[in-house]
DNA sequence: GTCTATACAGTGATAGAC
DNA sequence: GTCTATCACTGTATAGAC
């Protein structure tokens, strides 16, 4: 029999998110959700490095996989090309079984700007890590940027309607709408307003 | 003679920087701000909500320049021209004799990572706003949002490079070299790497 | 209407014991 | 890994002074 029960930090997210939801996230305080995971304050900031920081774990790890495919895509492709992969990547985590916990916690963070902030800066990150791995494959400044902040407006468009409770398409088919969507706008830029 | 001290809200802003710069943000306490603008911290909370906020004083107000000058463009203009305004309208802000505090600053920000997120926050608050002006235009999703996100790009290396400690040339130049520079890479972004 | 004094809840850091 | 304990600091709230 083990000294402590397992999967402290699966708890942690757990319990926080139950709390946030139940009463909001300033109202819910750390030791609240060590309560509820039947862990201490003490032991929740040894998992997390801040309070905010429970709603993003593991996403460090998983934003990385965009730069990877996009390094990792054949040598003869586009820059919208690799970007186009580097959006299917993350189709390996978005799956349908994570999909109830992805839309409850989004309500959370739409309603604080703490963690829109947290999250803002995650995505600046994830942008950095595509355009690093374009540069790699030789494109440009500031093509590489460029491309980059395209493939993460499609990647925000197409999570924010996967995420939505009423959802039931998969995220990689939303992320490849998402995609020729905004090549298609990008024709019309130069047009009239009106067309 | 008056009461009081005038200017109580520029001296907390220049001791914070001065205090910043030289001591880094986190080992600067609110209190010790107040103390070398000669007041409070109680006063401080009274003029910023935040310690993060001095370094953003007056930022809300002139994020809305660009928004407006997109809705007060000629109504033949396209999405890009009247980005290309957005980003001229923020000449009046990023003057000769500001690029000192500037600089200072980004310096400031660039070392911390709270700053970070609360500056991804605001020029998502810009893109935001930018994107709701070309909607008033008439501009649909997703031509709207990738106007506005190409030219919250075009702003953000634009400002970087007059910000810098080095740079001699004028926001408005950089602006229009910058929204130039975007949209020729634009064209490139369905050719080969190497192109 | 701006400033000050004080008290307080909560975060996050730190050190030591099991 | 977890626990207790203590601490500096942020940010809020309140009440009063000029």
């Amino acid at each position: 029999m083990p000294r402590w029960e397992p999967d402290a930090q699966e708890r942690l997210v757990q319990a926080a998110l139950d709390l946030f939801v139940e009463q909001g996230y300033d109202n819910t305080t750390v030791a609240q959700i060590a309560e509820r995971a039947r862990l201490t304050k003490s032991s929740f900031f040894r998992h997390f490095p801040d309070k905010r920081e429970v709603l993003f774990f593991g996403q460090d790890a998983f934003f990385r996989l965009p730069a990877d495919a996009i390094i990792a895509a054949p040598s003869n492709a586009t820059p919208l090309e690799a970007v186009a992969a580097a959006l299917d990547a993350l189709g390996t985590v978005f799956t349908p079984d994570r999909h109830p916990f992805a839309s409850r916690r989004q309500a959370v963070i739409a309603a604080n700007s703490e963690l829109q902030e947290r999250e803002a800066l995650k995505r600046a990150g994830l942008a950095s890590a595509m355009t690093e791995a374009l540069r790699q494959r030789g494109v440009s400044e500031p093509a590489a940027s460029l491309a980059a902040e395209l493939g993460l407006l499609a990647f925000r468009t197409a999570f924010a309607r996967w995420a939505d409770p009423a959802n039931r398409q998969e995220y990689s088919e939303l992320a490849r709408e998402s995609l020729a969507q905004l090549q298609a706008a990008n024709a019309s830029l130069s047009s009239a307003p009106a067309g």
